[in-house]
DNA sequence: GCTATTAAGATACGCAACGTATCTAAAAGG
DNA sequence: CCTTTTAGATACGTTGCGTATCTTAATAGC
């Protein structure tokens, strides 16, 4: 007896399987993400998959990146310290196991494919982010908390590359002594040596 | 016309195994790294290594964990930011590429397994180097470089950690430009930040 | 030195997933 | 309506997995 379907195609299709890769990386992580498995998941089959994506790398990236959600709501609590662990712990929020597994995976997997790599930097870049410390840092300037200061691009970047390298390493999800060791022990205290003449 | 070798134990065992890991990893990458092409190499066979590692990844850490070299030598140029360039030099020397397909290969493989993260984040610690960051540091400030600071564990595990995040996002090695930028724009002005009553 | 124990090395297995090729029939387009 | 596209099914050979079995070499105990 089995369930007759219409058959789809084009973007419904590609957003099913993607959907199936999703869940198989939250079910499975990104060791049990198999071609066959999310094939199976989505209704589909393999060479269905293979038409679109050229490997599991490239799969689980469209699925994870597919995932993020764009966040783009301004942060200001009226103080620097609070801002920044407003701000980390957002970052946190959005980097746990299913990012480090997948961002892992993709890296030992697809190490020579250059365009899978391009799409995994670009997805990591996040200019937003960036973009949102420097509001952050310049608001805390105007209020005279900070002397004025122009945060460099890698100090800019750093929140997120910390925050990164807290979820790859430990297992866990990053927990808010955390979040206030790198906000006091290291970025604002980065942020007043920056305002400092040598 | 087989080649008649003594059949070796042991340690010496171990040893041919771990290397002929190691030279997989270098030519083959952590995705070459598959236990029957080990076997091969080291002249021996499956169930001989599955014996001694449990899996892929504990095998691909001992291999490498093996191949690191202690590297204990004071760094003392005589000024802090050439200490820190000379500091951060022989991290990302270390910090290659096999490393970072390695550590990404094993965090994706092994997520599950307790015994071997333990053994990776072991490996990652490196308190001899958090140790000479704080000699740097301590030397600065007696020479006046530096106001008297107390360096936080994870100020002194940055550097590691920066280098870490660099060497797993980009490609290829580390250039000496993304080095300085480090130092001046991150490391430097934190340490400048530490000392900064607020 | 003889003997008992340990472990190396060879081989063969069933299994899972790979990536590809082939075929059909359903959908979309003119 | 007829053509083009492509989803979906299936089957294939291949690779590597992890385990089991067996032999025989190396070692250790006495």
């Amino acid at each position: 007896m089995a369930e007759i379907r219409s058959r789809r195609r084009g973007e419904e299709l590609e957003q099913a399987i993607l959907d199936a890769a999703w869940d198989e990386l939250c079910t499975s992580g990104y060791a049990g993400l198999t071609i066959e498995a999310v094939a199976a998941r989505a209704g589909t089959s393999k060479p269905v998959i293979y038409r679109r994506w050229s490997s599991r790398a490239a799969l689980a990236l469209a699925a994870w990146s597919g995932r993020q959600p764009p966040n783009t709501q301004p942060i200001d609590t009226g103080s620097l310290r609070s801002d920044l662990l407003a701000m980390f712990t957002r970052i946190a929020r959005r980097a746990d196991a299913i990012m480090s597994q997948t961002i892992a995976g993709v890296m030992a997997e697809a190490f020579r494919d250059p365009e899978v790599i391009a799409i995994l930097q670009e997805q990591l870049r996040s200019t937003p982010l960036a973009e949102a410390i420097t509001r952050i840092v310049h608001r805390a300037a105007d209020r005279g908390e900070l002397p004025p200061t122009t945060l460099p691009d890698r100090a800019a970047r750093l929140p997120l590359d910390l925050v990164r390298g807290e979820a790859i390493l430990r297992t866990g999800p990053i927990t808010d002594e955390t979040i206030t060791g790198i906000v006091d022990e290291i970025y604002l205290p980065l942020l007043r040596g920056l305002g400092t003449k040598l």
